[in-house]
DNA sequence: AGGTTATATTTCGATATCGAAATAACTGCA
DNA sequence: TGCAGTTATTTCGATATCGAAATATAACCT
């Protein structure tokens, strides 16, 4: 039990906290007030932390409040699928410094994608301010240890990928490795709609679905990392398409790729005819909405989460995808209310996995003993 | 942060590790050994621990073992449903005491149940053995904060009964409740099937079907508390049974009443034919054997845990039951291997349920200040 | 202005924990 | 028997934490 630990512990606390007293600390984290007094000193004194006033006050002493001081230093996130990969710079106080989102050339190979990694680190980082670690949003599976990059669909020679080796390697600091839907979940749980939530799934929507799970207020990875992977999830329900008898793999139902196949359009048509009502474009979302339904009122049975967040472009669509999901989840759980999770859909926009990974180094930053 | 705080830290730690010395205890808790020492030895002091010598030892000085001090005091554990009632006692070191099940009269009132629970505590309570605590394994639904029970469907009038507060006040000691599934996951975690193991999931089937859920080493309770109701997870499955074209809930495929009351048979009767391989029979086992395993295959998905743990009169039957069990689970994965994980039956026998209730309480316990 | 109440923070002696070195208890070997 | 090697535990001065009381800083009231 280093001395550090506890200083670290405090970093932590006031993150989450946004913005609080000594004795608020010194309450949650169990200490006497006394000792945080003589903690909170020192890591204002080493410019870790920052004090300022309470903007109104009632009754007693006003506290002085707490904060992360911005200039400690700077955390850098990368985030990237098979098309395009998007990087941010934060600040200690998690502000946005810096952002750069780039498109991949198709067919990219692994060693190419790494390579502009690298390249957008430097885009990104900021003069002047301290690099204290990098995060990276990772498709596809990952070790158990979260170092090395097992395999991802999209990108054809993407397999044991020594990842965190090689970028910590080449920029000397900490780096921190997970895969990108557990970082989209991170990020809900930080500054987005799963803040002070214990209990939550994020499921993302993109080229595959996969789910981020937090569970007692934590990250669940599963005993071999592979917690999440819901894409073969077995679909069958004769009421959406009379033919299907045997059930079928989620992804093939309601992934981006799969629809966008079947309707033949991007993205941006997919979202355009949606907003047209589009019958026949409805109709396929409709399909696939109820499948994410369905299968979000299994887990419920068996997680009874909060909440559920759901992510990727599709989450836009309010009138034809959330309801028709929403409908389908009350639906399958009618008989039993208290198991009716609360969906929503993430508000922090395409640059909510670079952010995450950013975060996700910020938040595993330790002062060194 | 109370100075007893981490006293109960290290009663806790030495049930889990069997028995174990200073050094080993200083290093798992990340104290210094010399302080583990002092704390030790005022445990030992006060006859809360014992001391050991260990049977054989290599190089080096042997260490001092310690384990919890028999003579401390007693639990008493209560464990029922809507027919048959367990209890035992147990030492502070968990071992047996005494013993005492029996039935309850059909139709049973929640009054009637109540108290018999109180005469059953009476009788296992063993002579010259300071009570510490009572746990109460009960079926159905609790609160979140598991002081009432909420409902339980095999009992008419069991609703919103205030279980703790009235044994609390009749027996003068602390009173722990907790869900009968989860306790005996909690069983199997501690002397079971689970030792050691993060991330289980412990299915029980009786006359519903319900999951106890261990992630990341911690029970996982739900924001509700109903996290593991599965009794009525959607099953559909064409090649089961080509007249099922909508999908039914689990509990009437495969839970022991279901197949009880299909068969029109008792439970012994059930497992005689099984054995003797009557075809009927093991035709409908087969069918539950495999809605229970694609819900497994489903739920592996999602949490990925190491292991499986089957509980309930059915989890005996190996080769009526739990071999098709394990083929459906592995031909619903058989592209994802990493995600397969081990099933087994418990081995604790009828006691489980009692002994796991006792065992509850002796992990709550704690020295007082 | 001066007293009262409420809350936050600091002071300071008592106690707990740490860390490194010393000691204890064993095996194996000469 | 004596000594080297190994691991567990204890010793002891330095440091950290605690807890209760004192102090600081505000609003509110008369």
């Amino acid at each position: 039990m280093n001395s550090r630990t506890i200083e670290n512990t405090i970093v932590r606390e006031i993150r989450l906290a946004n913005a609080t007293s000594r004795v608020q600390l010194a309450k949650q984290l169990g200490i006497a007030p006394s000792t945080m007094g003589i903690q909170i000193d020192r890591l204002v004194e080493q410019g870790i932390l920052k004090e300022s006033v309470p903007e109104e006050w009632g009754l007693g002493r006003p506290p002085k409040l707490l904060e992360p001081n911005p200039t400690a230093g700077q955390f850098i996130g990368v985030d990237f699928d098979a098309r395009r990969l998007h990087a941010v710079s934060v600040d200690f106080s998690q502000q946005l410094l810096k952002q750069h989102s780039r498109d991949l050339p198709s067919q990219a190979k692994a060693a190419d994608v790494i390579l502009q990694i690298q390249e957008v680190i430097r885009e990104v980082r900021f003069r002047g301010r301290k690099l204290l670690g990098i995060g990276l949003a990772i498709p596809g599976t990952l070790d158990e240890e979260a170092t090395t990059g097992l395999h991802y669909r999209f990108i054809s020679d993407w397999t044991n990928l020594p990842l965190k080796r090689i970028v910590q390697g080449a920029f000397r600091v900490p780096v921190y490795l997970e895969n990108n839907v557990r970082v989209m979940a991170m990020a809900e749980r930080w500054f987005g709609q799963a803040r002070n939530i214990q209990n939550f799934i994020c499921i993302g929507i993109r080229s595959g679905i996969g789910a981020g799970i937090f569970l007692n207020g934590e990250l669940y990875r599963g005993s071999g990392g592979l917690a999440g992977e819901i894409g073969t999830w077995p679909v069958c329900d004769s009421s959406l398409n009379k033919k299907i008898q045997e059930s079928i793999p989620l992804e093939d139902i309601a992934s981006l790729r799969a629809i966008l196949e079947t309707l033949n359009t991007s993205v941006d048509g997919l979202l355009e005819s949606a907003e047209k009502c589009d019958s026949s474009v409805l109709k396929i979302l409709k399909i696939a909405a109820c499948a994410v339904g369905r299968v979000i009122s299994q887990i419920s049975l068996m997680l009874n989460p909060q909440r559920i967040v759901i992510g990727g472009p599709l989450a836009e669509l309010e009138e034809a995808f959330m309801s028709p999901l929403c409908e389908e989840v009350q639906r399958c759980l009618n008989q039993q209310s208290g198991l009716l999770p609360e969906i929503v859909s993430t508000q922090l926009g395409e640059l909510a996995g670079a952010k995450g990974a950013a975060a996700l180094s910020l938040h595993r930053w330790e002062l060194k003993v």
